[in-house]
DNA sequence: CTTCACCTCATGGATTTCCATGAGGTGCGG
DNA sequence: CCGCACCTCATGGAAATCCATGAGGTGAAG
């Protein structure tokens, strides 16, 4: 399944790089597609896998550092860049922005290939981490608005009954929001929906004191 | 206090480029200290502040990319390369490793600058993380042995009984252990206790199931 | 041998959490 | 107007946590 598990993108104006690439990364077991032109690129229904977007600094459209710019904003895959005329400042600018590497003609396909395992690996990774990120949100969405406004109050580390008079409700009723987002957001314990709250970056509002005015 | 809020280490072999950056600085309200080669840096006694690394990328003791490498180890200002010679590879090399800026001669002043108060933000953000984790590093270190194996367990969101049984001790030993780590942690809640275990990369070591054997 | 830090445990009560059952009110879309 | 989702609240008991007091054992340092 080498073949299907991950595909590389090529974007580069001459068609015989394309080809010489596409032929290289086939001899290696590699799926790739080819475009000419960073519009034919973005355009494209691309397959939902780990990728690695080989892209050429020159484009007939847009520049290709541009490029990488504008897909910042979404999901992309990790690019490495690959240039004929390339300048340092080209090139700094382009790991900065997390561009994976940044080669310059005539390159090793050794070099290429490193660099295109690491994309790919990195591409997992990140995949990995978005949809169990995405999973969360899904549930955090789930969530009703009160329930919503429950949840950071309780990961604050307050107890029912400061939480409550925070929201003006009674102790009974915020236990049920609690436990309702605590079944709703899947925590197997309150330690745990503290870390889901921290990947969803939930901001803590109120911060229990220790020693407070009770007792 | 700009002067003493923060300082510029510059180390290039080149007398007039040290001459010249540190007017450049001077002229700024920076202070700098130049040293003429790697190993003279190293062994400098530096001040604890703020501060920024503009490094030569030819020196005559060892590369300026692999002094990078040297002190990655250990804490060290963020630096900014600057070179006369400097290549694509270098750069890709430099900023992967996480350089600021890889500027070839002859720069502008205004980029110079805009690297320099970059990396003394920069550095000053990650002064500031350490100090808080070290707070913490120091209070991990206050607890006993038997509090270290606690700790772990109490915020993989095990009930005391639980945790209890997994070290083989009555409930009512863990509950001291549980408050003792509580107090030297200075948590004010289990939420609390469970976030600073993040920062220390405190690993979960048991994962409470929501429905488990019991009732 | 004494001191001290550490680990161990019990009793017992105050407080908090967990959970089920039962129930009333509001607002919106069908 | 009915159903449905949502928010609200009470009672009441089981379980867990929080906390103080009191106390015994071990091992290392002085």
């Amino acid at each position: 399944m080498t073949t299907d598990d991950h595909i590389i993108f090529i974007v580069d104006d001459d068609e015989r790089i394309r080809e010489a690439l596409s032929e290289l990364l086939a001899s290696h077991g590699m799926r790739a597609i080819a475009f000419g032109s960073a519009g034919d690129y973005v355009s494209a229904d691309k397959p939902d896998v780990p990728a690695c977007l080989i892209l050429d600094v020159e484009l007939p459209d847009i520049n290709g550092l541009d490029l990488q710019r504008q897909i910042a904003a979404g999901e992309h895959p990790p690019i490495v860049f690959i240039t004929g005329h390339g300048d340092i400042p080209s090139s700094v600018r382009a790991i900065k922005h997390g561009a994976v590497d940044f080669l310059t003609k005539p390159f090793s396909n050794t070099d290429l290939m490193a660099a295109i395992e690491a994309a790919i690996a990195q591409d997992r990774e990140e995949r990995s981490e978005r949809a169990d990120v995405d999973v969360l949100r899904q549930r955090y969405l789930d969530l009703t608005p009160r329930e919503r406004e429950v949840l950071p109050l309780v990961v604050s580390g307050l107890l029912n009954k400061q939480a409550a008079a925070e929201l003006g409700i009674s102790e009974v009723t915020l236990e049920i929001h609690r436990r309702n987002v605590m079944h709703k957001m899947a925590a197997a314990s309150l330690a745990d929906l503290v870390r889901l709250a921290e990947r969803l970056e939930i901001p803590i509002t109120h911060s229990r004191r220790t020693g407070g005015s009770g007792a």
